[in-house]
DNA sequence: ACTGCGAGCGAACGCCGTTCGTGACGAACA
DNA sequence: TGTTCGTCACGAACGGCGTTCGCTCGCAGT
């Protein structure tokens, strides 16, 4: 929302504080957000950077949880959706989630968590939900299984984005995060082959590609297993792909 | 030495206290954890339980974070592994993984939150990932994909429980949470039909089911994905199913 | 009997989220 | 114009957190 310019007088015309609203709230904590990381992100920084008190911020946010779920339905105002267009559903789906992805563990690090915490219900979120439905549609699943790949799909994009953000913070030099997987790998290797038989065996498998190679891959299961999985199987009919009965 | 009568009595003045260990600050998290929750879990409460102060503990443990990891692989210890039976491959997976998630969404709620935040590599859950690594062999998957697949299971596992342990502790009364879950598909209901065709249109199928019939269905969803998609897809067979190279 | 060591722990530092009471000030009203 | 009133801003404080520092003192080794 753009400031008001029809209102000649305000509250304190003083331009050197810009006055607090939800809006600049939400800036300065996306600033933070993105500049800092999530572990930054307190009421307290955000009220810092706003040049007040922590207090003054309660007028307009009503605790900590409410600032998380607006920052995120910010952050995921900046993915765009194109239209679903049907012959190209599945590379289109695979870019939203990619986006998806991407910005919560590379643009907005550490927002993941904020997902994962509650069920986004922001504008934002529903577009993209609605986008993510839409094309599943187009790819022919059936409505509960669209409906639940939804959920399992953001989940998925969700987890990765956590796991992903971690490691980038955790190990802010490559080298050292390059250095850390070697000793995962050799810790593996170094296991009892009594005790842990196929894990030594498949050991040179466990630490094989990149994270965003094995983000499509698995992306591609779930597409797949989705497609493979009968809309009537072995569960009800009526909680996997029977008709609404409300 | 109790001079002052007025005075409290040094802990010292008291005779048989259990020593202090590793595996008593190990039992006293876990009866903390499971009685009260993740968030309950603090040095600070860890110690009261002990019946000492804060700063003892980091003579056995090295941070919060080494307690919590430590705390997550006592509790998978309690999670038992049967010897893979190749016939039941697909039944003995699914039930190990609902076991882990049973672990994490009530057993020891909200300890899922510890095995998203690192990689588990101690005992137990080594003996854990062993087990879904022979059974994934058992079921025909191919090296590489067996050691991503345990990734990925393993994350579907955490990421459920995490979920489900918020709403369980966020809405402790069930009757609250049914109420919930109600106001959520009401939100559906008065969506937009202009902005969220699909949406609305899925708004019935978007809140059915029940947590553990859509848990059962994801993973029926990755096993299936897993088992349809190609050992050599359309991405490269180092990668995804070749032979090790290191 | 003495000594050195290290486990145990009291106290403190600097964070955190949140609440309370108060003061300032524009708007409405007399 | 003067007064009241409601609301916003905010200083201060409360109780909690993880972690560190340095002291005390029981005990093992001499």
């Amino acid at each position: 929302m753009a400031s008001d310019a029809s209102a000649p007088r305000s509250r304190r015309d003083r331009p050197a504080k810009p006055a607090l609203s939800r809006e600049a709230i939400i800036d300065a904590g996306l600033e933070i957000l993105r500049s800092e990381g999530v572990d930054a992100l307190s009421m307290r920084r955000v009220a810092q950077a706003l040049d007040t008190g922590p207090a003054s911020l309660y007028v307009y946010v009503a605790n900590r949880a409410e600032l998380h779920a607006l920052l995120f339905d910010a952050a995921a105002g900046t993915v765009e959706v194109e239209p679903t267009d049907p012959a190209r559903w599945r590379e289109q789906l695979l870019d939203l989630v990619t986006r998806m992805t991407r910005l919560m563990s590379e643009e907005y690090p550490g927002i993941a968590k904020m997902a994962m915490a509650t069920i986004p219900t922001g504008e934002n979120a529903l577009r993209i939900t609605e986008s993510m439905l839409s094309l599943l549609k187009a790819g022919g699943v059936s409505d509960q299984a669209a409906a639940y790949a939804a959920d399992l799909i953001s989940m998925y994009a969700t987890a990765i984005a956590y796991e992903q953000s971690l490691y980038a913070t955790q190990y802010a030099d490559p080298d050292h995060q390059e250095r850390e997987v070697q000793r995962i790998a050799a810790h593996f290797r170094y296991l009892s082959a009594d005790k842990y038989p196929t894990m030594t065996a498949l050991a040179p498998f466990l630490t094989r590609g990149d994270g965003h190679e094995r983000f499509l891959l698995g992306l591609d299961v779930i597409i797949n297993g989705l497609l493979a999985t009968p809309t009537e199987g072995r569960l009800s009919a009526q909680a996997w792909g029977g008709a609404p009965d409300a």
